[in-house]
DNA sequence: CGCGGATTAGCAAACTATGT
DNA sequence: ACATAGTTTGCTAATCCGCG
């Protein structure tokens, strides 16, 4: 990694940190003085192709013609306004999201990086959805350097940002492996064998309903929560949303340790093990598996069940509907040896996601401390 | 109470009236 | 014709509510 001199003069017009060629003072400019802002336009009218159309959210869809051609930073216009991205090529972007081009004494990537660092929500000048004009954003005023350092910026963040990309790759490629030695376990194509090398005993298939008890989360309303883990509020409450779908935090709770819960609205039929005591928002299905269910195991074979939606209305899951579909047990012993080689594989995982956390916390200090 | 339809909330995108 | 900014739409997920 390059070395870097660390000069303490946070007050000047120099960064905290610098690379050692550079000593003269950084200027502060409008941004309309240095580059030109494109407003987005509508693509519907378009016809498919291989152009990418860029979103306030990134990649949205591909058309056939392009609205600008070159290296820019986008930022939004209405919504995600403190989200700039880099792009380089053929590009469109949408109605809400502003493009850059004709840098004057600018390097791109510095420009982006250096948006990075702009509270954009401080100009937000909207009463409802967020929004930033033209005019707002070419008012601000931002430090620059000599391009000659610009570039070394850009190129050294440009470094971090693959190893970043790389790591996001590895754990996609880790969790790719993971459900490919799921599907290979559970079609009985790859097989455990007992502490004698032997085989198991073969497969039980019972109904979902065979393997514990069953309950759907309450009314929140009867629940004394809040929305932060505070004090008597240490239980947290469950929903079926993305990820793990924590939702709060009660004061009592609802369930036992190792329940598996399935999502019933939303993220349909997505199971999950809670290891703590905890509470279920509404439409959350909880199973109290038996004694003799492993709750990974369940867990991860539920997972593997492709529910069909039966409502006519909001897509939704119910008890009844998912305790009659089929799942194959295997004897405990198996079921643990399963569960216990596919949680060495989700803490593997979960490894990879704190380097790209520790990462993630570089480049922030990074940003704070290379510029002005 | 459990279910399912209806409603609501929050967000991003798309539309549209108005000004230049 | 283009830019701007308020309004509407569409989507997902949470919440409400009446019925058996």
């Amino acid at each position: 990694m390059t070395k870097i001199n660390k000069e303490n003069k946070s007050m000047s017009k120099v960064p905290n940190l610098r690379f050692p060629q550079f000593t003269e003072e950084w200027n502060r400019e409008k941004i309309g003085s240095i580059l030109t802002i494109g407003s987005g336009k509508d693509y519907k009218h378009l016809s498919k192709g291989t152009i990418p159309v860029f979103g306030t959210g990134g990649y949205m869809t591909s058309v056939n013609e392009y609205l600008y051609d070159g290296e820019s930073v986008c930022i939004g216009r209405k919504g995600t306004i403190n989200k700039p991205s880099y792009v380089n090529g053929k590009f469109w972007t949408v109605d809400t999201l502003f493009f850059t081009h004709s840098f004057q004494k600018v390097v791109p990537k510095f420009v982006y990086y250096v948006f990075e660092k702009v509270n954009w929500l401080k100009y937000n000048e909207a009463s409802g959805v967020p929004s930033l004009s033209k005019s707002t954003i070419e008012q601000i005023e931002i430090n620059i350097s000599c391009i000659e350092e610009q570039q070394k910026i850009a190129t050294f963040l440009s470094l971090l940002d693959s190893r970043i990309q790389t790591q996001n790759k590895i754990i996609e490629e880790l969790k790719l492996l993971k459900n490919t030695l799921i599907k290979k376990i559970f079609s009985r194509q790859l097989k455990f064998k007992d502490s004698n090398r032997n085989d198991f005993p073969e497969w039980e298939v019972k109904k979902i309903k065979e393997v514990g008890k069953f309950s759907v989360g309450g009314d929140l309303n009867k629940l004394d929560y809040k929305k932060e883990k505070l004090g008597k509020y240490t239980y947290p409450i469950y929903a079926n949303g993305e990820g793990f779908g924590l939702y709060g935090y009660a004061s009592s709770f609802q369930y036992p340790e190792n329940c598996v819960t399935v999502s019933g609205r939303g993220n349909l039929g997505v199971a999950n093990v809670r290891y703590e005591k905890f509470c279920a928002i509404v439409r959350l299905i909880v199973i109290y598996p038996d004694f003799d269910i492993h709750p990974k195991y369940l867990q991860e074979i539920i997972n593997t069940v492709d529910f069909a939606i039966e409502s006519t209305g909001v897509p939704q899951l119910t008890v009844p509907q998912i305790s009659n579909y089929s799942i194959a047990i295997a004897c405990l012993e198996e079921q643990t040896k399963i569960a216990n080689f596919l949680l060495s594989i989700d803490s593997k995982i979960d490894t990879e996601i704190q380097i790209l956390q520790k990462l993630e916390e570089q480049k922030k200090y990074l940003l704070q401390n290379l510029f002005v």
